[in-house]
DNA sequence: CCCTAGTGTGTACATCAGTACAGTCTTTTC
DNA sequence: GAAAAGACTGTACTGATGTACACACTAGGG
């Protein structure tokens, strides 16, 4: 009768090591394909282990891109953070875009499954909506609400291009973009 | 002793219908929940059919996603070619970005699900790199390559944006950036 | 009009996946 | 140190899925 009486898990941090495992195995297999199993064991815990903690696959896919949705946009923010003038936050978009922290081969592959599982899972789409709005306030540290908007649409399309091209970035190009854009776009029209 | 016999099918054309079959079905449920079931129930075709067709799910989808991309690609360069002066080309741009034409929601999901499945199978990775070298190509008939690689970002991140925001396209916005593209990003550096 | 060869189908099967849950282990309290 | 309560696990089960393949159908040729 001495009220609840544990309420430490045994292993504490097993649940986010499910979320890294789920991670790595939807970057390996995709998330069709990403089952149970296959988390299981990279995760190094028995099978009953994820029905324990997750509420099915779905619920536990939703947590992992929440997981990654979070690490992404401390990355992109603190990389924003960084720039002291005008011209080093143009560097930092620019790095946002090229590399090579941000946006590796990993990220991009799980960013793709991630915003095409949202189209079928409400809460991955709002963890999706959340992270773009995330995107646009750490712009917003620099630069004025359209320009951030034209600058995040760079750093979302970018990297994808280059998933797939195989080409080396081209930072010439991609400041020059970045730097057209900044100086080019205007404010809105209310001005 | 006649030679080949028969070489017309009994149905021609059935093909074509599984391959919309599909694509509807990933656009509704995403590539993992795709099953042979499914689509053969949507293209009103017996099971046995998919098989006899295609060689797996996996060529099935492959060559679904070609489909698309094929249309897709079309629509693009058929946008492009309508315009008839720089003018017109910065506008059919902005078309391909708001729409109403490219990049409906529909597209948008095939999209996605797309670029996530390329990631994981060689034949839909070469149909999505072929994809962007048409987009590049369609973009050259007015920008030099340069301002077409930067415009073909935007055509490609901003739908995205778009698609998860839940705003209306800002035509206004976006005709300024492709604009400042336009006027601002400088020829090679050889120049 | 029947025969043939290729087109297409219904069904059955082996496999695998998600999930539940009876049972085990661990920690805390007295 | 023992008992209890909650944390955790091994296993079994149901259902669904990809796929093969023996069979039926259709369209021409003789």
């Amino acid at each position: 009768m001495t009220g609840t009486r544990r309420e430490v898990p045994n292993d504490p941090g097993r649940k986010d090591r499910i979320l890294d495992a789920a991670l790595d195995v939807i970057a390996e297999w995709g998330v069709h394909r990403t089952t149970h199993r296959k988390i299981a064991e990279r995760a190094r815990v028995p099978l009953g282990s994820l029905t324990y903690y997750f509420d099915g696959l779905d619920d536990l896919l939703a947590q992992a891109f929440a997981r990654l949705a979070d690490t992404m946009s401390e990355l992109y923010r603190a990389t924003l953070q960084k720039a002291a003038s005008a011209q080093e936050a143009e560097a930092a978009v620019v790095d946002l875009i090229c590399g090579p922290a941000y946006a590796t081969a990993r990220d991009m592959t799980l960013i793709f499954e991630m915003y095409a599982y949202a189209n079928h899972n409400p809460a991955v789409a709002t963890t999706t909506r959340a992270w773009l709005h995330r995107s646009r306030g750490s712009l917003a540290l620099h630069f004025p609400p359209h320009v951030g908007q034209a600058l995040d649409v760079l750093v979302e399309g970018w990297p994808m291009h280059r998933t797939f091209d195989r080409t080396p970035p081209d930072r010439a190009l991609v400041a020059a973009t970045v730097h057209a854009i900044v100086t080019g776009v205007p404010s809105p029209s209310g001005t």
